[in-house]
DNA sequence: CTGAAAGCGCTAACAC
DNA sequence: GTGTTAGCGCTTTCAG
């Protein structure tokens, strides 16, 4: 537990130096700088956070707020997060919020009061106004992932446009009767990921003249037993059953497949079915799908705030970026049968 | 951004009796600290963990380490790690190891030494001699969770006896060409978990007079996918096909339901499938397995820190806590065909 | 480019 | 029970 008095008596200088040239804040010349160095790594020194945090006003650690830490989306975003935060010496705090509002509401009053972290990354959280409010006014920067928060840069795909292409995709290969597995409507409290999705389901089949048929919809709630649930009964039905089926999540698309051969269906030669994620399985299960990068996301968001953190003050950001995704063929689709 | 001086202003005290009424560290008389409090919360006080931490030596901050994120078992300890240290009003900062060593040692070397946790918990990591001697060294508690680090206090399910519970239900229904899907080498890095599920179903084997034969042996690497190809090796072979498999994971069980399924195999009818776990899609899956309870692993592990960081100094815990582990049958085992 | 010194906001003896 | 005060270990003006 070396100071930095320690080291700035065994490198022969004072502690500003010592402070300057580890920190690399200030012109320090060459030499002072590598005596240092040398004395810092000889006496094991590193500087206490604390200390630095509570004479500087930076912590270097950055809060990430998730829903939820079992699911594909939320930790692979949380992971390219942690990735380049590290890259960039800061840590991350974590808060989960699956629990209750109780929880919620501690967490706000208590981490992102008690000034632990330089700023908050909110993954598929809806902030309220008051939450936000209250993070502008201590002047921590906020950005969002998945999902656009009033008034917060945020990172996030544009889930209509994703919906869009997957749907365009069955339509390009002759499908018509397009089944949709949605989100139920506690899902849409959070960015209407649903209601978008299913909004660029709508519109695709419409632009090419395709009547909706509300039959042809079933909701569940973004997991591979929800799906396959939906799809069991989208597809049981005796005559007139949908050719393919597009799903809003992979998730829910593999229980799709499941269901499907369950029912004794052979994908995609009775049954194409179209996901979207890129999900860690959807490989194996040979899904097509829109790929979303949730890991690049991740990145993405903790980069956008080293930015905003940098001492260079630059130009106005867009308030929310829009995100690459890409569609993936694989083998669950195909033309419809004959 | 009031400070704890306008808070003491406001109700007539001390900055040192606000510290005392608020921590609750010390005794204050019933008034001065309703007082005070009714102070800082119209003031929007909260302590500014740097300074409490400068001054005290304490960071109410623990640091957990894993080497992956999206990882069923990773995220379920670290969920309940997370809610069990919110409660006792700690901060859970996270360290992801699944990059290379480099990061690793980046780790290391910042985090813990820049003394910004009280205590670190290490998930399915066999850390280091010098790292933990590191760590003992700043005095800071350890504890793992997923096998056993020498000379640190551990939480670790007994991976012989969960492996033989689980082949001895398979020999109970009568079972005795019993193949096991296991790990590979590299996985035995960290604390032999494989090795040692190997050694359970070897010795409920042997216990029951049954001969091991090594062909029925096949590695793969915990994921559906690995499962899947070492199912598919282990029941594609023409004659003498075992009647069941056992996985030493659920991930892979599922892959091995997936492969029998394919190979025109109806579970349990033509062969039965046990694993380990009881992963989230098990029961969907109905899939038997052995159940460990990660969220309650997570927990338990923050609790024990809490006690380890508790000023009354409890008598010597013992150094490895055995797990609890459970049987749950469902419906992808059965009696071998006639 | 470097040093001296004044805090950063709290906690913990130590007095009373 | 409560007030006084000396730091905790750094960073950052301000001089030089």
């Amino acid at each position: 537990m070396a100071g930095i008095e320690e080291v700035a008596r065994l490198a022969g200088v004072s502690t500003a130096t010592v402070s300057r040239a580890l920190s690399g804040n200030a012109h320090v010349s060459p030499a002072t700088r590598l005596k240092v160095e040398a004395a810092a790594l000889e006496l094991d020194y590193v500087v206490s956070s604390n200390a630095s945090s509570l004479a500087s006003g930076r912590t270097r650690n950055i809060g990430v707020v998730v829903p939820f830490l079992n699911r594909w989306f939320f930790s692979s975003v949380l992971e390219g997060a942690q990735q380049s935060l590290l890259r960039h010496g800061y840590d991350l705090t974590l808060y989960n919020l699956s629990g209750d509002g109780d929880e919620r509401h501690s967490v706000f009053e208590h981490f992102l009061l008690r000034q632990r972290v330089d700023a908050v990354i909110a993954i598929s959280l809806e902030l309220t106004e008051s939450e936000v409010t209250r993070l502008h006014a201590l002047r921590k920067p906020l950005v969002g992932v998945g999902g656009p928060i009033p008034g917060v840069r945020t990172l996030t795909v544009d889930d209509t446009a994703v919906a869009r292409l997957a749907t365009e995709h069955l339509i390009g290969l002759g499908h018509t009767r397009i089944a949709h597995i949605g989100g139920t409507l506690e899902f849409d409290l959070d960015f209407h990921l649903p209601t978008n999705r299913r909004l660029g389901y709508e519109h695709a089949l419409t632009d090419a003249g395709v009547e909706i048929d509300p039959s042809l919809f079933a909701p569940a709630d973004f997991t591979i037993k929800g799906g396959y649930h939906a799809a069991k009964q989208l597809l049981g039905v005796p005559h007139n059953r949908p050719t393919a089926i597009f799903a809003a999540s992979d998730e829910m698309a593999m229980g799709s497949l499941l269901a499907a051969r369950d029912l004794g269906l052979v994908v995609p030669r009775d049954v194409s079915i179209v996901g979207i994620d890129d999900h860690d399985l959807s490989d194996f299960f040979g899904l097509t799908t829109v790929a979303q990068f949730p890991r690049g996301q991740g990145e993405k968001a903790a980069e956008m705030l080293m930015e905003e953190l940098a001492p260079s003050p630059l130009a106005e950001l867009p308030a929310t970026t829009p995100l690459p995704f890409e569609l993936k063929v694989r083998s669950s689709t195909a033309r419809p049968p004959a």
